[in-house]
DNA sequence: TCAAACTAGTTTCGAAACAAAATTATCTGC
DNA sequence: GCAGATAATTTTGTTTCGAAACTAGTTTGA
């Protein structure tokens, strides 16, 4: 019974969120996706990986992109490798805009927790999303440290690589330090095994 | 800087179980509408409760509320002492199809965590609703218990009172004990004071 | 008593948000 | 080179939403 309870606070809490997010310049989905690419990594700034993350169609995620650059908050770049994909960027009026995103609301509620109760809820939160995610077929976003494609080259055998060069494992490319805080699309945590198969 | 990534994770479980919503029978709009009906008093199975709690217009609300009626899950009453009012309530339809809300995820994820991290969660969520609905001007729904207008009579002096009857001291009405543990418009939470001087 | 102010609910409207399907361009495997 | 997959967009129709106008019942207070 508890458990109901709690997850009806859950829902509460993000509906409560969504309607604070109608305020003026950016309508709810905008500053979700607005946040999104400021807090994802360069292989995850795309319309899909945002699409996968707000758990929507490519289509859908195209508009919300659309009005950001029409706003002037992102701006395209095409990949090098890849003609297809594109790189969306926040331009420094995109910067600014999320000083205003109304989601502080919620940040700053939950800075007024103690440090004890935010890092329960956080692991608490971070293993429902990955009960929620495997249920639900989604794909689960998450940062370099706890991901099984890191990996950390202690020292450089080459001149050029600088001493404790970040690198991702899945992809062979080097990881700006910048980044390794990021989100990424190509996350998968480690200690679990995928049983769907899908090996990207 | 924890505090953002737990509130983002927050969020992101909200647009999860939102985006779960969208299967075949009804909206996730019109989910919300029928578990708040389901979980709401008597006092507070109106469209004006509903469209607090959702945190959006009343305009809104009725929509919601006129397709669930109109598909057979709830059926409207008017209130006897105030001719403006109606109450809703569940129709045998309505909760049959409880058991099929998509939301169920959600309540599954949550019941997956231990029982420690589970009520640590709880509270902490308690916690951060409340500094949300304050900054928010939002009106926070509640259960009688923690309640400040909730009112025990432990030994009726009239014969016809039942012993530890229930009561509203802000409505004066007795509350039956099936309704004790269901949302209430008029909860006002214990050990804190309103700054707003609007005493409902 | 009765009009003004207020409240509950509904309707209407335009703007988003959404899913789904069709489309174009590009890439990959064979 | 060609078939099939993939990234992004466009299009279409539906749903949701806030805002504002509206109806009807209720309270207030002069």
């Amino acid at each position: 019974m508890s458990a109901r309870e709690t997850a009806e606070l859950l829902l509460q809490v993000g509906r409560l969120v969504q309607a604070e997010g109608y305020d003026g310049e950016l309508s709810p989905a905008q500053w979700m996706a607005l946040r999104f690419f400021a807090r994802a990594n360069p292989f995850s700034r795309t319309p899909s990986a945002f699409a996968e993350f707000q758990a929507t169609t490519r289509g859908t995620a195209t508009q919300a992109i659309k009005a950001l650059e029409a706003g002037g908050y992102l701006v395209r770049r095409p990949f090098k490798t890849d003609g297809r994909s594109v790189s969306l960027r926040l331009t420094s009026k995109g910067k600014k805009a999320l000083a205003r995103d109304p989601f502080e609301v919620l940040v700053r509620a939950v800075d007024s927790l103690d440090a004890t109760e935010r890092t329960a809820m956080r692991r608490a939160l971070h293993q429902v999303l990955s009960t929620l995610a495997t249920s639900g077929a989604h794909r689960r976003f998450g940062v370099c440290p706890s991901c099984t494609h890191f990996g950390r080259e202690m020292c450089g055998n080459l001149p050029s690589t600088g001493p404790s060069a970040a690198e991702c494992l899945l992809l062979g490319v080097p990881i700006q330090p910048e980044d390794v805080g990021l989100l990424c699309v190509h996350f998968q945590p480690m200690n679990e095994h995928r049983e769907d198969g899908r090996t990207p």
